[in-house]
DNA sequence: GTGGTCTAGACCACG
DNA sequence: GTGGTCTAGACCACA
């Protein structure tokens, strides 16, 4: 799994981090319960700070993605919980997202269309290509 | 139609105004080619800063969803361009609402479904429930 | 309120940062809605890094303790929710503080009473006593 | 007396063994005089490192809950003493939890009712349920 | 002015 | 070796 940091984006380095993170986990690029690189080392190979990527895993950790283990450093969840918070999370994303394809005149069908590319996308394993994603 | 802001949100307030607009334009509850209150007006109404106001129009004028007017103000765009450089913000955005999903074993119906939801809900002209989303 | 950091002692500055506003709530030393010192206010005044304030405050947030407003700072919370998770925490703690007690000897009625006390003592705005506690 | 360790939980595992040994000490699981297992064989057992189980009956000992005896090894404390230094650590603990307790609005007799629960849940045998304790 | 982000480098606790 | 804590100092976003 290769995780690339886009230093000149406005996204902050250890959101990049973990929308990465998540993105390997999704197409099990990263299997469940597998030990993810320890801080200092991901933070020597993507030459950022140790503590960037503290944060990265720590909200992941919060979030239910990963749990720090004590010995094996941080590991993918075999299970993800707290389902409710999160749909209402993932509600007011889409309800946005949606929200702009409504006003660029996007159909229902197309919008669908696009949602199932994009969830059979994350699925696989698939690199991402060149996104022009400011934010 | 109603704005509101919440400051202890984590979104910057700008960031919510811009999201409230949006949603307002999709659901029609602003029409095209109406206009929006008045920076003053706006600012004034949500306790809030003027530049604060400004900058969120401004998003929104860069992004075509309005135009500023010099005469009538900010008004909603009639039509919104630049379909591919948006359509790849949106994947990118779909996609890691996918991969979350997928790691919450959504599966790709259940998606789909909550998709589709959201398209209406955004659509129609209901109100915005509350949505516990810190970011 | 007078907060007091106790360089020597084995439980973390963050920690006793979180503890010393927790009873300063409590005591109503800091009323509810009102805002706390700025974080590099209070790291200034008690000699102290302000990312390690940053991490007591965002401790207590995370706790609903406090909420962090965007333009007032930190504020003491109006409610505080999510009473199920904290009993969990709450009933393991004084388990253990009971089994102590049950090892020493001490009384059902003794540590009834010892519980009451300190119940009213974080009530009050008696200033704390010198506390021989390492831990 | 079953000892579980969890190694995804913030608490050291020197100081979860700890506490499992004082449950079970109050508790009567293990009566005073008896012998606790060895520490190559509790190492063993739960499969952690042979300094941890060390550390741990050290600290117990240092507490005066246990003693070590050359010949038969980690005997719990017939008598423990040292009063006074324990009930400021109690009273502490306490104040922090009933100071947590007044900030969620818990009151003086059900914060009461509880101390009391925990200590006779303390001093029976009944296993101890999933505590969703981080800390 | 506020908090948020990031860096560099240090020491310690844990296992 | 791991992560946790703390420091000092920098720049930026926000309002």
């Amino acid at each position: 799994m290769i995780i690339e940091i886009e230093t000149l984006s406005k996204a902050p380095i250890y959101e990049q981090l973990r929308e990465q993170v998540l993105l390997g986990i999704a197409s099990k690029k990263i299997a469940r319960g597998e030990a993810l690189p320890s801080v200092r080392r991901l933070a020597a190979d993507l030459g950022i700070n140790l503590h960037t990527v503290n944060k990265a895993y720590a909200i992941l950790c919060e979030e239910g993605y990963i749990v720090m283990d004590r010995r094996k450093g941080a590991l993918v969840a075999q299970t993800v919980g707290g389902g409710e918070e999160f749909k209402g999370k993932l509600a007011y994303q889409l309800r946005l997202s949606a929200a702009e394809a409504v006003c660029r005149n996007i159909s229902e069908n197309e919008f669908k269309r696009i949602c199932v590319d994009c969830y059979r996308n994350a699925q696989s394993e698939s690199e991402i290509g060149e996104m022009s994603c400011q934010k």
